[in-house]
DNA sequence: TCGTTAATTGGAAGCGGTTCCATGACGAAA
DNA sequence: TTTCGTCATGGAACCGCTTCCAATTAACGA
């Protein structure tokens, strides 16, 4: 019975002996058809199992219903988590989201060339990746709307969080807990130099590490600043170096939690107990800084991708989507890399002191108004929250 | 200067005084044409910025240049791996690839139907996702190209690994350090029943630990298999019954790495030393896995997406694609969680004991042909490698 | 009963390419 | 010079759907 070739809107027209138009009516649930014509088209379709071709819909439509993201590192875990929000809003509308992972410049040019054809895709949503006005111009030229995650485009729509107040909210922390000496591990965000710096997360978050050193009357200390590119091999190198200084950090801020694993597993191999003898905080909130119970900055990275993908398929309606400059929430996660600081002079005696330092940072917590820190459990020999974890799996 | 409307074709061909035909031809690189007419018609096409319709040509062609990519719990690590490696072969072979995050059942069947369309997409990866027959009966119905990857699909190409011969890797692994009581601590596979448990990748990874067991002459003893949902928290609620035994095991052999993490918390929570008092082995190797030093059983994940990709690409070529099973090798990584037990009665002393363990254990894997372990760094206690670490970031 | 308006419907004209076939031009072989 | 291939080229037909407009029919008020 199946035919060689497949059905098209004009089979079906014929066998249900109606109109092309009509059964187009039919198909795209428009108004404007009798109920009796419907149901007698509908049943042919199902006979000859009648699927349109999106192809030929988009085609004489003039839009495709895809949209494409262009992604860096796609496997880092903060990349992915904004990706599956933007995924699950795209899919629910209907939308097919074609995953450009643009590791190097070389292929970011080539997407971004690439979906410079209109009906290639009729919507971009970047993220996390600075491109050029040049290219912003060219791809907006294509007349392709297009909305930004997690970094800045002037002139569209672009979702992102204050990186100045994240590391403000962060280091704050460390001062109310009774830190003196912070340190900074930081990531150079892919520039090779360190000129352009202050315009990467990283560097929005070390001014507001500063911001708040100062407004504690603290001055920062130079050495106490650490960069280097992004990963936690680095990370932990930095931070070898910061503990090896004579005067060594009670406490570090680092900007992603990613390279907090770095932190912590320098710390370890030093000796130090966290949070006794050094507090960590870290930045993000990825699904693994709850397993090992770290402190740090939560930032809605699923929920950014949400709120792109929204905002795209809003301007696609034609919408005007106002502000451009939509900034996101956070909140500081306390868990357990982060305690007071160990009273000068007080000995090291193992898990004992960590456990005593924990019980008093909660009691500060509590006397502050954090309320009681969001963790439960030990990990890694820090407390992490079950609940939440079970949330998650 | 710019037109309201974007160029077609047929204004090339006008403004370069050619017929459309010659203008495709250039376009496609196709022979036959004078190269002075080419010339001409590709500065016509420069001076009018004229970029061709994809989905012109598609609809006209028949193809699209597009696959689609199914694949559940995306924000897994172990999914994110093999994603990427898909990804980076599809997008070399100039296709555009659409994922399909299939979180429930409902959206993957939603999805299963939307791709059910022939020119939807020219080809589709099954990951990791279990599809009844009639399902895949539907979709080859289509006659859209089909591979699988992480799961056997009848009739379509797959490539899987051998989990059998991994759950055996782990467990004699476990057996030869001399580890007498090993636990298992396995995942349902998203099954509500433990009827089709042998089905599921953790349901055959338990087949190679009772084999293991059985070749050594131990009874496969069955309180010491525990099974539950996939997650961090399950398995930290398992092995805290597992530790709690009369006879609590000495080692734990557990079916994701993202798993042994939750084992790793119970036993940190139950004052137990890894690997002094408590060896761990996973499975799969995500990234995370190298930053904690977790031994495990490596599967290649990322190559696993990259073989899906070229069958397929294969496949859309008309090249027939052979065997229809393709099984990637598996690979024991020794790091820092495994290690032989402890000899009975010898007191545990901290940090010091650990160490001595460690060490113990690698003149131990040196004398057994083992190598060295690949690890080189501390961290949370476990030494991690830190070359590797480097190339990761 | 007869306009008139509103609700349905049919189907031609695109959408922007690819392809195939007919047509010319041209050089080589007869 | 005539006769063939070969190589370039133009352009109609078509891919399968949406859309718009004209045509047909139904409904309704006077």
């Amino acid at each position: 019975m199946r035919t060689s070739r497949r059905a098209t809107i004009a089979d079906v027209a014929a066998a249900s002996g109606v109109g092309v138009g009509t059964v187009s009516r039919v198909i795209n649930g428009a108004v404007n058809v009798r109920e009796a014509t419907r149901l007698r088209v509908v049943k042919v379709i199902d006979q000859l199992g009648y699927r349109p071709s999106h192809l030929a819909a988009a085609l004489s439509r003039g839009k495709q219903r895809s949209v494409a993201i262009v992604v860096p590192h796609l496997t880092r875990p903060s990349a992915v988590e904004r990706l599956a929000g933007a995924l699950a809003v795209l899919a629910a509308e209907g939308y097919d989201t074609v995953v450009c992972n643009a590791d190097s410049p070389t292929r970011r040019d080539h997407f971004l060339a690439a979906l410079t054809s209109k009906d290639r895709t009729d919507g971009i949503i970047i993220m996390s990746l600075p491109i050029s006005q040049h290219q912003l111009a060219a791809v907006r030229r294509a007349g392709v709307p297009v909305v930004a995650v997690d970094v800045t485009l002037r002139g569209v729509p672009y979702t992102v969080i204050d990186d100045k107040a994240g590391g403000l909210l962060a280091t704050e922390q460390l001062l109310a807990l009774g830190h003196q000496r912070i340190g900074f591990v930081g990531d150079l965000g892919g520039r090779m130099t360190k000129s352009t710096f202050g315009f990467t997360a990283s560097g929005r978050r070390l001014a507001g590490y500063r911001q708040a050193l100062a407004a504690a009357g603290l001055a920062p200390c130079q050495s106490l600043i650490r960069l280097g590119p992004y990963g936690a091999a680095n990370a932990e190198a930095l931070t070898t170096e910061l503990l090896g200084l004579p005067d060594p950090p009670t406490a570090i801020f680092t900007t992603s939690d990613t390279q907090a694993m770095g932190v912590l597993a320098a710390a370890d191999r030093m000796g130090l107990r966290v949070p006794g003898e050094l507090s960590v905080v870290g930045f993000d909130d990825i699904e693994l800084a709850a397993l090992i119970g770290l402190s740090t900055v939560r930032q809605p990275l699923e929920q950014s991708g949400v709120e792109g993908a929204r905002r795209l398929s809003a301007l696609r309606r034609g919408e005007k989507v106002r502000p451009l400059r939509q900034v996101l929430d956070l909140q500081l996660v306390q868990r357990n890399t982060s305690a007071q600081p160990r009273p000068a002079g007080q000995a090291s005696s193992g898990r004992g002191v960590a456990r005593e330092t924990v019980a008093a940072a909660e009691r500060h917590y509590r006397a502050d108004g954090w309320g009681m820190p969001r963790t439960g459990c030990l990990a890694r020999g820090y407390r992490t929250d079950r609940a939440e974890l079970r949330r998650q799996s």
